[in-house]
Formats: structure tokens, C-alpha cells, sequence
RNA sequence: GCCCGUGUGGCGGAAUCGGUAGACGCAGCGGAUUCAAAAUCCGCCGCCGCAAGGCUUGCCGGUUCGAGUCCGGCCACGGGUACCA
């Protein structure tokens, strides 16, 4: 009898006890695999179980393999859901993120993941953040870090800044008053510099999906442009010029006004004297600071009636509009409507002329409507009246040379840029890592000293007033000056959570040390060989820890080597269910957990009243749309085994997976059997068996090839058909132990504890997670005669088997002469016949 | 808006290099066992068609002896968009 909750108890403590999960430095090689470590929500959801499970495959595999595994796990435990929860019921965040830890790992031990928990850490803990802090100092001195003006969502209201998730519809979330964008003085780390580097070393990066090395790649955006001086007719407010940067200086005859940012200096000169200037800039500062909300908001601009000279001849009307970002470029463009969407819109809805610079080669009658002509810049156009005297060519040819020539006139100087901006880091909040710096009177600035690290956070906060506990602490802010030992007051900004997950990686090669990282364990440990992970980080949190370790480098934290700190990475799906919902009595949706609703045969009803239960498609699990499964259910149900399977079974590992009941029991049923089969081989002698044997040589392989390469789905494709052999088999009992005992190894990194339980049972020495990998005899694995399929004119006939080495013209001779081939070309005579070898023959009538 | 993905039976999905589309699993159907049921075991199972055969990988077009796979255009969905993590 199968009982998951006896068997994976029992194996848990036996692994334990023989310290399998240990990572230690010895001879072996070494191999570092690791998930990335969740935020401390409350409960694991299966979604975690899915990536832990796949850490947890490679994990296993690579010990069976012969090397030394590191594979921890920590909480990236810093952020502001702790505080909501803080504010929504009067806790404290540090009690509500310890509480929900202890939780998490309650729930995550009895899923026997080979995790080395010694190690464990939480990013809020002292220990971490305080070496944190150290790293923070070293890079300020070492030249990393930054200050200056960053734009955030400010909520006039609760006078208090706002996250981008925290604005709704341009709106506070609490207060519903309209956000506006404000300019604040925040600390930055200087990531733009590096902005060449982290973009070059994409390309070494070989295990990387190439979907996130393209992803940084458009980010970083490095583009070559022209930077020039628009003349303003007159001078005024000491402005003698605009300065513009364009990616498209070959659409520079095309110009028909100049546009600058809201904050632009010139513009916010004119609004000092111009009422309805003034007014438009209050305007177009309201809503939200996304890149998403900033691109869709409908296009509005204020001509300020001043004009600039064109190099070109005659002048331009200067507009300040709200498209235009001072982040970007110099906080101008010229606009070009005939060749920019944007522009376009903007003239038509201003009534700005729209001049096109270029047209489709050899095309006679050209307008431009209401959509702009933008093609590739690698396609050939022909080009009208252009400066550089370009007749027909590309726009990338044109932007080139358009670029030479200005260079030679002096209009202006080619410029190479990057669309990567500073990583602003302060936050106005509380659970975060204090910034470690103090701000005196008569010193200014000032680093806190490393010996009085680490800046603890202060445990008597209030969460009942909107804005940062900190400002408002009667005391913590006081400190004496590290410099001058004068007055003092702390810096009440705390760091970004992205600064905490940036080096943990890091941490986990010695938790405890007393500075950021123990070189020897470090240059021992780093680099992580396989990082697992979503694809939501394939951009912020990857691109940050990516310069992190560069700085971690630069100020001696870690090795040359670990400036790509991760060797290959894997992106994971997500697991989905399906959505059950009912309605009120005033029609608004009320939704039920999966194990609140039946199946009937007539569709779903709620369990409770019988009522009919709507169903729409799965989708990423959500606790508003209570389409969640909670794994401690599932393991006390079916058991911690069942749950690995099947998360990993149904879909390739990069895809989403879906939750369904019925797959789940069908991996619990799938498990009993094998439990079965081999209770039934016990007591047997080993015995020989060439068909088992060789079927075992295969399955090894596949499997082996597919935990290799992520594709653990397959591999467990074909443990279900390595399973359905054994049983099917009328081999001795003896063999069919041989081929189980196998088996059960190849299960190991998915089902690790009835691995043991049939390991044991079929005769294995020793624990099977302490087993080596079991290794395919090739003469076995080789067959001499292969089946290929015939096409007549692409479509499948027939099938021939013949020797593997046969040659191309006899296997002609007996593809032609098969009676359905001949049919198919009812007399006539084949005009081509291509043969494939070991794949196809394809006959062309 | 912009960047990056994904789209294959009733369902989840397989097809590692351009070479038999639908492995494996779910659901369904038929049978064995059973007094009966559960459990278990065996078999069938893309669509249309009595059959011969035809059709079929989101839609439209292209390259090729041959396209789920490569190219162009569209549609839908998902991720990211710098203060969610």
C-alpha cells in the first residue's frame, strides 16, 4: 500500500541524518544551482513548488553526478506589501514578514526539496542588510553611487509618494486624488556608466535564452544619433539655443517645430512670466510616472511663440509638450511628422506642416495622410532634397552620412547614447534597508562609519498615518556626526528592494561572514551554474544584479569571474487554473476555490448550494480571483511526490502549466502502480533480461538528455512509458527488479522519496539520493534497421524498413517499387526521388 | 504606445537539425474482473466520409522536393515598461 505522508517522512529524516543536502568544499566539482528566492507573501503557492522542483531536478541530478551542490534558499523579505498588511490591520511588518517566513518554510520542508537550509536567510534580517549597508559605503567611496533629481508620483493628498502600482487611472489609490509628478533629490547608483559593458557581455552570456539577452539588449538601447544647437531668433532668459539629440538627423529637412519638456529650463523660464504656460505645465504634470502611462496619454502642446533658426533656412515655431521627458536625450526634439507617428498626430491635431524627406523608391505620387511613413531603416527609399545629398539609399545610410555632414558644416556633433537611465534607489518607506549616510550641518553628506554598522531599523513605528515612519520618529533620526561628531540626522530614504536581490546570490556562499562575502567561499562557490527563474526579471532584477556584481568586483567583494555572476539561466511558466465564479443579486461576480466546486455531468456547481458555476480559461492564480491551489492540501492528499510530478509533467518547464484535479490523481494513481510493481519484484533474484535491458539503456538516455536540458516534461514522458514496459514484460521477476531498480534512480530528482521507498525495495545499497547516475551501455542504444517514410509529392504513402546502411539507390529501387507508392503515381514516372538517409524518401511525380 | 514571447485534437501538450503532425497524460468510449461498485487490467480515440479518400498546427501570403519549424503581413493572448516582487 502506497502512504506518501508515511514513506516521505521517514526518507526526509534518513536524508537529514546522513547530511546529503550539506554543501560543502571538497575535491568534487563544485555546482551552485539556484531558484530565485520568493518574497514572504504568507503561504507557498504552487507556482513556487513548480520552480523549487525544477532547482530541485538539477539539484539531485548534479549529486548523483559526482559534484559538490550548493542549492539554498532565502526570502527577499523587504518591500511594502508588509507595510500594507501594516495598515490594513495595525501589525507590524516585521512580525507579519518572521510570521509568514516560519509559514513558508513549514510548508516547504515537507516537499523534500535537497535544499542546504542551514544557510537560509532573510534579506530584513540585520545580519544581511547591515552587510548590505557595508556594500552600499564601499561603492559610494569607490565612485558608484550618485545624487540627484528623480520625478515620482506624488499624491497631493496624503502628501506622500506613491508607487506606480499605488496609482490607479492617474488616481491615489487610497485617496483618489489625481497624482501628479514631482522632482525629489534620491540616491542613485550610476548603472548608465556601465551601460557599454553590461550590453557588450551579453554576448558571452551562451546559456541565456536569447529572448532576455535581447530584452536587456533594447533596454540598454544604445543608439548613434546627432546632437545639435537650434538658434533662437532671439535670445531670452539667457537661453541662446536649444539643444536637441535625434536617432533621425536624416529627417532633419523634414523638422516643423521644436518641442521641449515641461522642465525643460527654458520652458519653465517662460511659464515664470507666461500664466497660461504655467497653468499647461500644472496640466500635463498630472499622472503617473510609467514609461506606459507617460507614451499613451493623449499628445498636448503650448506654443510658446518663440522660434529658432533653421540650419537648413527659415525657422521653427518652439512648443513645450508633454511627450517630451527631461530624463531623455536633452529634454528636446524636433519633430518630423511626416516619418513619426507621434509627431504626426501632434501636427494634424496643431495644424503644423508635415514635410516627407523620403518617399518609396521609385514612387510618383507620395502623401502623407494620417498615418506616418516609417519604414525599417535598412529599407532603400528615394530621398528628396536631402542635406547630405543622399538621392536613393537606406535610412541608416542617410543617418550617416547625414551625420558627416553636419559634423563638416558645424551644425552638429555625432553622439552615441543609451536609452539606460541611473537606478534611483531611494524609497520614502520604511521596510527597507536604511541608506547608511548622515546628513550634518557643518559636514554635509556624510558616510556612517562601518563600525557602527548596521543602521537598524526602529521598532516603535506607526503605520496610522499615510507617509514614511521614519521622517516622523522622535528619536531614531538623531545620530552624531561620523566626521565632526556634531549633530546629525539620518537619511531617512531606505533602499530599493530590487539593491537586496541583487546580491544574495552572493550571500548564500557564506550567510554568516561578517563582511558582504568570504572571498574563499565566494571564489569557491560563484558562479551560479544555473539560475531558475520568471521571465517577469528578465530586465530589472537580472540587468541590476548583473552590475552589482560588476561593483562587487571593483571593490574586491568577488572574483573577475563573477562579474557574470550567472553562468546559464532558465526561465520558468507560470501555473494557471481555471476561474469559478458565481453572481450576487446585484450581478457582480463572486468567485470559488477549486475545492469549494463539483464537476457534474450537466457542469460546474458550487459545492455549497449546487448553484451553476461559470468557468472561464485559466489563468496566472490570483487570491482576488481565487483560482489558487494551496500546496499543503495537495501534499496531505496525494503527497509531496505527486505535487513534483505533476507540476513538472504536462508542459515544457519555459511554459505556463495548467492546475487541473484530475492530473494530479492521475499522477497519484500513476505513483501507487509503480509502488505496486515493485513491492511485487521483492524477495526476487537479480535476473537478466536483453529486451528490458535494452529498453532501460534507452530510457536512461532520454531521461538523462532531458533533465540535461530542461526538458523534464519529456523525460517524465518517458518514465511513464519505461513503467508501462516493466509492466507489461512477461521477464523473470528478477529482471523486472533490475530495470525497476534504475527506474528508481531516474525518478529520484522528481519523486525523490518513492525512489527510496523502490530503490530499497528492489535491493539498492545505501540511500538512492546518494547513488551515482546510472550511465547507458551505447551497443545498446544502436539499432540496425531503420523505418522511413515515402512521400509522393510531400504527402505520406508508405513505409519502408531496411538496413540502416543501405545505399541511397537501393533504397530508391524498394521505395518505387512499394505498391502504394506505385499507385499513387498511376503510371507515370517519378521526375525526382530524394532520398534523406536514416530520414525520408520523398518521390516527385 | 514601445520591447519580448506564445498560439498544434474535447483538454494539457510532443515533434532537439526543414523530413511520418498528434509521443506521454487527462477526459471520453468499449471490454475483462466483480453479486454489484470502487480499485485494477486490456483495447479504441484529430476532423469529415460507409468507403476510397480528403482536410488539419491562430488567419493571409511566400520560399522549398518537403514548412508546426524559415520569411513577410495581420489577429488574439501573456510578460516587461525603471517605486509590485
Amino acid at each position: 500500500m502506497y502512504d506518501p505522508s508515511a514513506i516521505e517522512a521517514k526518507w526526509q529524516a534518513a536524508w537529514d541524518e546522513a547530511g546529503l543536502f550539506r554543501a560543502r568544499r571538497d575535491e568534487r566539482p563544485k555546482y551552485y544551482v539556484l531558484e530565485m528566492f520568493p518574497y514572504p507573501s504568507g503561504r507557498i503557492h504552487i507556482g513556487h513548488v513548480r520552480n523549487y522542483a525544477m532547482g530541485d531536478v538539477i539539484a539531485r541530478y548534479k549529486r548523483a553526478t559526482g559534484h559538490s551542490v550548493l542549492h539554498p534558499m532565502g526570502f527577499d523579505a523587504f518591500g511594502m506589501p508588509a507595510e500594507n498588511a501594516a495598515m490594513a490591520s495595525g501589525g507590524h511588518p516585521k512580525e507579519w514578514t518572521y510570521a509568514n517566513i516560519d509559514t513558508m518554510v513549514a510548508q516547504m520542508k515537507p516537499l523534500g526539496f535537497s535544499i542546504d537550509w542551514d544557510r537560509m536567510f532573510a534579506t530584513c534580517d540585520p545580519e544581511y542588510y547591515g552587510q548590505q549597508q557595508a556594500l552600499f559605503l564601499d561603492m559610494l567611496e569607490a565612485g558608484f553611487v550618485d545624487r540627484k533629481k528623480a520625478t515620482v508620483n506624488w499624491d497631493p493628498v496624503d502628501m506622500t509618494v506613491l508607487a506606480n502600482e499605488q496609482v490607479i487611472d492617474g488616481r491615489g489609490w487610497r485617496s483618489g486624488a489625481e497624482v501628479e509628478r514631482r522632482e525629489l533629490t534620491q540616491w542613485f547608483f550610476k548603472i548608465s556608466d556601465m551601460a557599454e559593458e553590461l550590453l557588450e557581455a551579453l554576448d558571452g552570456l551562451d546559456d541565456w535564452p536569447s529572448k532576455v539577452k535581447t530584452m536587456q539588449s533594447n533596454w540598454i538601447g544604445k543608439s548613434r544619433g546627432l546632437r545639435m544647437g537650434w538658434t533662437l531668433t532671439e535670445p531670452t532668459h539667457g537661453h541662446e539655443a536649444i539643444e536637441v539629440y535625434t536617432t533621425r538627423p536624416d529627417t532633419l529637412r523634414g523638422a516643423s517645430f521644436i518641442a521641449i519638456a515641461p522642465e525643460h529650463p527654458l520652458a519653465k523660464a517662460l511659464a515664470e512670466e507666461n500664466a497660461d504656460l504655467a497653468a499647461f505645465a500644472g496640466n500635463v504634470r498630472k499622472g503617473g510616472t510609467t514609461e506606459e502611462a507617460l507614451e499613451t496619454a493623449p499628445k498636448m502642446g503650448f506654443d510658446t511663440g518663440r522660434t529658432v533658426e533653421s540650419p537648413l533656412g527659415g525657422t521653427l515655431p518652439v512648443w513645450v509638450a508633454n511627450f517630451v521627458l527631461m530624463d531623455y536625450g536633452t529634454g528636446a526634439v524636433f519633430g518630423c511628422p511626416a516619418h513619426d507617428q507621434r509627431d504626426l498626430d501632434f501636427a494634424r491635431k496643431y495644424d503644423l506642416p508635415v514635410i516627407p524627406t523620403f518617399k518609396p523608391e521609385a514612387m510618383e505620387d507620395f502623401a502623407i495622410g494620417n498615418e506616418a511613413y516609417v519604414p525599417p531603416k535598412t529599407e532603400t527609399v528615394d530621398w528628396i532634397d536631402q542635406p547630405a545629398g543622399i538621392e536613393r539609399g537606406t535610412g541608416q545610410q542617410a543617418i550617416d552620412a547625414t551625420i558627416e555632414w553636419a559634423e563638416a558644416q558645424g551644425i552638429g556633433k555625432g553622439e552615441t547614447r543609451f536609452r539606460l537611465r541611473d537606478w534611483g534607489l531611494s524609497r520614502q518607506r520604511y521596510w527597507g534597508c536604511p541608506i547608511p549616510v548622515l546628513h550634518c550641518e557643518a559636514c554635509g553628506i556624510v558616510p556612517e562609519a562601518k563600525e557602527n554598522l548596521p543602521v537598524t531599523l526602529p521598532d516603535d513605528v506607526s503605520f496610522d498615518v499615510p507617509g514614511n515612519p521614519l521622517d516622523r520618529h522622535p528619536t531614531w533620526r538623531r545620530a552624531a556626526c561620523p566626521r565632526c561628531g556634531g549633530e546629525a540626522l539620518r537619511e531617512t530614504d531606505t533602499m530599493d528592494t530590487f539593491v537586496d536581490s541583487s546580491w544574495y546570490f552572493a550571500r548564500f556562499t557564506a550567510p554568516r561572514a561578517a563582511t558582504p562575502t568570504d572571498r574563499a567561499e565566494a571564489d569557491y562557490w560563484m558562479n551560479v551554474d544555473q539560475y531558475i527563474g520568471g521571465i517577469e526579471h528578465a530586465i530589472l532584477h537580472l540587468l541590476y544584479s548583473r552590475f552589482f556584481a560588476r561593483a562587487m568586483h571593483a571593490t574586491g567583494h568577488l572574483s573577475e569571474k563573477a562579474k557574470e555572476p550567472f553562468d546559464a539561466l532558465f526561465t520558468q511558466g507560470m501555473v494557471t487554473h481555471e476561474i469559478y465564479l458565481t453572481r450576487d443579486e446585484a450581478g457582480r461576480p463572486v468567485y470559488h476555490l477549486p475545492e469549494d466546486v463539483v464537476a457534474k455531468p450537466d457542469g460546474m456547481r458550487a459545492l455549497k448550494d449546487g448553484t451553476e458555476v461559470e468557468v472561464f480559461p485559466s489563468a496566472k492564480m490570483s487570491k482576488s480571483k481565487k483560482n489558487v491551489v494551496d500546496p499543503a492540501g495537495i501534499v496531505a492528499r496525494f503527497g509531496a511526490d505527486a505535487a513534483r510530478w505533476f507540476v513538472l509533467s504536462d508542459s515544457p518547464p519555459e511554459r505556463d502549466v495548467e492546475w487541473t484535479a484530475a492530473g494530479v490523481e492521475a499522477t497519484a494513481r500513476h505513483l501507487a502502480r509503480v509502488h505496486r510493481m515493485a513491492e511485487e519484484v521483492v524477495g526476487a533474484e537479480d535476473a537478466r533480461d536483453a529486451a528490458l535491458e535494452r529498453e532501460v539503456a534507452r530510457a536512461v538516455d532520454e531521461v538523462t538528455k532531458g533533465v540535461d536540458s530542461f526538458g523534464f516534461n519529456a523525460a517524465i514522458a518517458k518514465l511513464y512509458a519505461l513503467a508501462a514496459t516493466i509492466q507489461k514484460s512477461k521477464a523473470a521477476p528478477g529482471a523486472r527488479r533490475v530495470a525497476l531498480r534504475t527506474m528508481a534512480q531516474l525518478m529520484a530528482p522528481f519523486t525523490p522519496h518513492l525512489a527510496e521507498e523502490v530503490w530499497q525495495a528492489t535491493g539498492g545499497t545505501g540511500l538512492c539520493a546518494a547513488a551515482p547516475w546510472p550511465v547507458a551501455d551505447a551497443a545498446l542504444l544502436v539499432s540496425d534497421t531503420v523505418t522511413l517514410p515515402i512521400q509522393v509529392n510531400g504527402k505520406r504513402r508508405s513505409e519502408i524498413t531496411v538496413a540502416k546502411d543501405m545505399p541511397k539507390e537501393e533504397v530508391e529501387a524498394e521505395a518505387l517499387a512499394d505498391p502504394a507508392v506505385v499507385r499513387a503515381l498511376d503510371g507515370g514516372a517519378p521526375r525526382k526521388v530524394i532520398v534523406v538517409p536514416g530520414r525520408i524518401v520523398n518521390v516527385v511525380a
